[in-house]
RNA sequence: GGGUUGGUGGUCUAGUCUGGUUAUGACACCUCCUUGACAUGGAGGAGGCCGGCAGUUCAAAUCUGCCCCAACCCA
């Protein structure tokens, strides 16, 4: 072993298992992924499911799959590393961890990325088709996202992925359906929904955002109509003048005394000639143009909410792909920015136009196409939250946020919600309402929940004639679920949530992870994911799915400035991870206090690098001063006792912090002692100290507890060490290790003693001596040390003996 | 426009809730050191009016008010 060339062997250097030893530098490039590798293959993460376990020792972590919509970003990296030092510190602290994975691919996300990618329009297939060719690009993308969620070396249970669009899951998902409508919690409803002309599906208030889009204030005149009017005419200014022949009414606020003479009158609408009342209503914006508005069918939300407030008709003028309606007479059949542009061209010249001018306003679009959005009314699916809102607030109250501070963004989400959940979109990719109407009367039939999942598309409904009038004829349901109602369920999913026909119940597979113990995620999508994930299982269950939540920020730029595709200075992972070890990644990510942003640096890398460097030469240095397996000494000399005094502080400490989830704190307490006490003051000791029993007893505790300390940080190096010099010990067996001849990674050793697999050190009740730990601490300043190493230096030049002599056990062990 | 969070040596940050040593550590910088793992190491040093203004207090990075700046969430 300890005669091994470098280069012999090039032929099957790969493909042979190579057996860990601390001979030369560390090398991270090759003993990485050849971990990576070894830990998959060799379920070393894999949970252990037992729906007897107490759940008191399962550490059941929900983790919110990512959406296929493209590569991993450094936001996948940082939250997935965040994520596996709370899995791997559970593991070894508290026993079984269920860290699962999961892709939710049945969205628009992944319907886009399939058009994008192809190059293809989803309305030239037939639904079924499309579909397929979702599944295709999906794969394809989903393949290479598992390729570098890998070489991240998270401690993911690769045998419990899911994807959102498998048939289970759209079995659950449907079986949601049916009991949130049992419940009375869903209706269908024709109401005025946001609308992507783009995506021509209706979405949710979450799906949209505001952006800054030039446009026109157009100074619109009005005549009044009626008998004896106050006056001539009056000023509207509108920046979508296509919405005219859309105008249902005009008003005024009660408190604005220069207009007050018009309300009760009647207007007649320029170009279009059709009359509306003016009405008085508080919720104009007097500062806004001229402080009268028009109201359309429907330009805002305030249109709207003066539809339903005033019982205004409806004038559809723009239809679902953003065309003009029969409505818009001349102008039929022109797209809405056509429309906008000849109108006010036809309105100047009709001598109506008082004023134009440019502005920039804000613009309610698409977050998934940019596109501006509009109000239609359209028969649609909600799932009812407003009334439980308390509810929903409470549960949140329920949960532990890391860090606490999150909980406000929650509360004033809740606090500020107006819209019921609006879960049916009108596309082709997705879990399809297990939904049949009576053509008659329109009665719902509902799928039998032992035949889910279904596609109405394909398949019958469950009777044969209406139960409300007897009619033997149906309609499917063409309507998807919205993407979130799906995704809102990972927890029942992960859980094995499903009817059960015998019990008439619902029962889970895995009763013992719910509810789970930990929901990590970014602080952008608090209100929509976790909240939708709260709803959908806290109506379920009647539980509060997560005991905790973990809040990650963003992962910035070197400038703290947010990374953006436009900007260019986005971060590709691939290309961190091809310059530096994984274990220094985590040790950068490790970094920033949980909940805060906090900045890419290439330095903390730099600093990732060192400290396994230092890791390993110390781990070097111990195997050279001390018998791997020391006996216990009757009694420890103070020196020793003081350094497994700070050891036993440091493991509680790290426990309270890990607990916590304050990993930066964790870090960084254990980087100074590891590096400041242990390397710096006790191994300059030490090597004074060499054939001292006692000596040798507390350096080699100390660098066990090290590497089972630095574990959850640094699991790739640490395995690495551990199985160089520790593991196979404990049998005692001369086979201990692997079976070097075995054909490569499939038939690997049956029961690898990872290291991940240990229980997390407990205190040995050193610190209890505080006045060993006071001489001690005198013992080792600077100067004694000096001192020390120098008065050995001098005794050692006329000893020959070297230190590997002595131990010759510690060289030999592997090879044997 | 409303809300939330943050602003600490050149850079990133700890400390702020619970006021009280010389304000923590890392990186960068300067000086010295080839001591049996590590010079990608070790020892030492310089560098901060703790965003601004006012207030409370014997005492303020820490508490209060106002202002400025940044990011995010919601309009």
């Amino acid at each position: 072993m300890s005669t091994e060339t470098p280069n012999s062997e090039p032929d099957d250097a790969e493909q042979a298992f190579e057996e860990p030893d601390l001979e030369g530098g560390y090398e991270p490039e090759t003993v990485e992924s050849r971990w990576q590798r070894q830990w998959v293959d060799e379920d070393v993460y894999v949970y252990d499911g037992d729906p007897k376990r107490d759940p008191n020792t399962v550490y059941a972590i929900d983790t919110p799959p990512p959406t296929v919509s493209g590569s991993l970003h450094m936001g996948h990296l940082y939250g997935s590393t965040l994520q596996d030092f709370a899995a791997r510190f559970r593991r070894m602290y508290d026993g079984e961890v269920l860290f699962p994975f999961g892709y939710d691919d049945n969205g628009i996300a992944s319907e886009r990325l399939t058009e994008a990618d192809l190059d293809i329009r989803h309305q030239d297939f037939e639904r079924r088709e499309f579909q397929e060719r979702c599944r295709e690009v999906c794969q394809k993308y989903e393949a290479e996202f598992t390729e570098q969620m890998q070489s991240l070396g998270c401690s993911i249970d690769w045998n419990h992925t899911y994807k959102t669009i498998e048939p289970r899951v759209q079995r659950i998902s449907q079986l949601s359906f049916i009991d949130l409508y049992e419940k009375g919690r869903e209706y269908r409803k024709k109401a005025p929904a946001i609308w992507c002309p783009e995506c021509e599906t209706a979405i949710s208030q979450v799906e949209t955002e505001d952006d800054e889009r030039h446009s026109h204030f157009n100074d619109i005149a009005f005549e009044l109509s009626g008998e004896s009017p106050p006056r001539e005419e009056f000023v509207i200014s509108t920046t979508r003048p296509e919405l005219l022949p859309a105008c249902v009414s005009v008003f005024v606020h009660p408190d604005d005394e220069d207009n007050q003479d018009l309300v009760g009158e009647t207007a007649r609408v320029p170009l279009f000639g059709h009359e509306v009342p003016i009405i008085e209503d508080d919720r104009v914006d007097m500062e806004k143009g001229s402080g009268v508005v028009m109201c359309c069918t429907f330009g805002d939300q305030n249109d709207i909410e003066w539809y339903q407030a005033h019982d205004l008709p409806l004038r559809v003028a723009i239809d679902e792909t953003a065309t003009m309606t029969d409505l818009a007479g001349d102008y039929e059949g022109l797209s809405t920015e056509e429309a906008r542009e000849t109108i006010v061209e036809d309105i100047d010249d009709a001598g109506y136009l008082r004023d134009r001018r440019e502005i920039v306003h804000d613009v309610g679009v698409h977050e998934r196409c940019d596109t501006p959005v509009e109000y239609r009314v359209s028969k649609q699916w909600y799932v009812e939250i407003l009334d439980h809102a308390d509810e929903y607030l409470e549960a949140g109250e329920a949960m532990e946020w890391y860090p606490e501070k999150m909980f406000t963004r929650y509360r004033h989400w809740i606090e500020g919600l107006e819209w019921d959940w609006l879960i049916s979109r009108q596309r082709d990719s997705g879990i399809p309402f297990p939904v049949w109407y009576c053509t008659d009367c329109d009665h719902a039939v509902i799928a039998e929940k032992a035949d889910l999942p279904v596609d109405p598309l394909s398949d019958d409904p469950p009777v044969d004639s209406c139960p409300e009038c007897g009619n033997d004829a149906f309609e499917p349901e063409e309507d998807v679920f919205d993407t979130w109602a799906t995704s809102s369920l990972t927890p029942l999913i992960n859980a094995g949530w499903d009817w059960d026909a015998e019990s008439e119940s619902f029962e889970m597979d895995n009763p013992e992870l719910y509810p789970f113990d930990l929901r990590p995620q970014g602080h952008d999508i608090i209100s929509f994911w976790l909240f939708h994930t709260i709803v959908k299982c806290y109506e379920h269950t009647g539980e509060v799915p997560f005991d905790a939540t973990l809040i990650n920020g963003h992962v910035l730029d070197e400038n703290r400035e947010k990374m953006s595709k436009s900007r260019g200075n986005v971060v590709d992972p691939d290309d961190v991870l091809a310059e530096y070890p994984v274990d220094a990644i985590r040790f950068w990510a490790a970094n920033a206090a949980v909940g805060d942003d906090f900045p890419y640096q290439e330095k903390d890398l730099r600093a990732g690098e060192k400290l396994l460097r230092k890791l390993w030469n110390a781990s070097k240095l111990v195997d050279t001063l001390a018998p791997r397996k020391p006996d216990e000494p009757a009694e420890l000399e103070a020196i020793d006792r003081w350094l497994l005094a700070e050891l036993d502080d440091a493991i509680v400490d790290l426990t309270d912090y890990l607990e916590e989830y304050q990993f930066a704190k964790a870090r960084d307490r254990l980087r100074t002692f590891f590096w400041n006490t242990f390397c710096d003051d006790y191994l300059e000791i030490a090597k004074t100290r060499e054939d001292n029993p006692s000596t040798q007893y507390a350096l080699r505790t100390a660098h066990r507890t090290f590497l089972e300390l630095w574990a959850p940080i640094l699991p790739h190096v640490t395995e690495e060490i551990w199985q160089a010099i520790y593991a196979g010990e404990a049998t005692g067996d001369a086979d201990a290790g692997s079976d070097p001849s075995g054909d490569a990674g499939s038939t690997a050793v049956a029961d690898l003693e990872s290291i991940h697999r240990r229980d997390w050190p407990e205190p040995r009740g050193y610190d209890a001596d505080l006045a060993a730990g006071e001489t001690a601490t005198e013992v080792i300043s600077r100067s004694d040390v000096t001192r020390a190493s120098a008065s050995y230096r001098s005794t050692r030049n006329s000893m020959p003996s070297p230190s590997t002599a002595r131990f010759p056990a510690s060289r030999t062990r592997s090879g044997t």
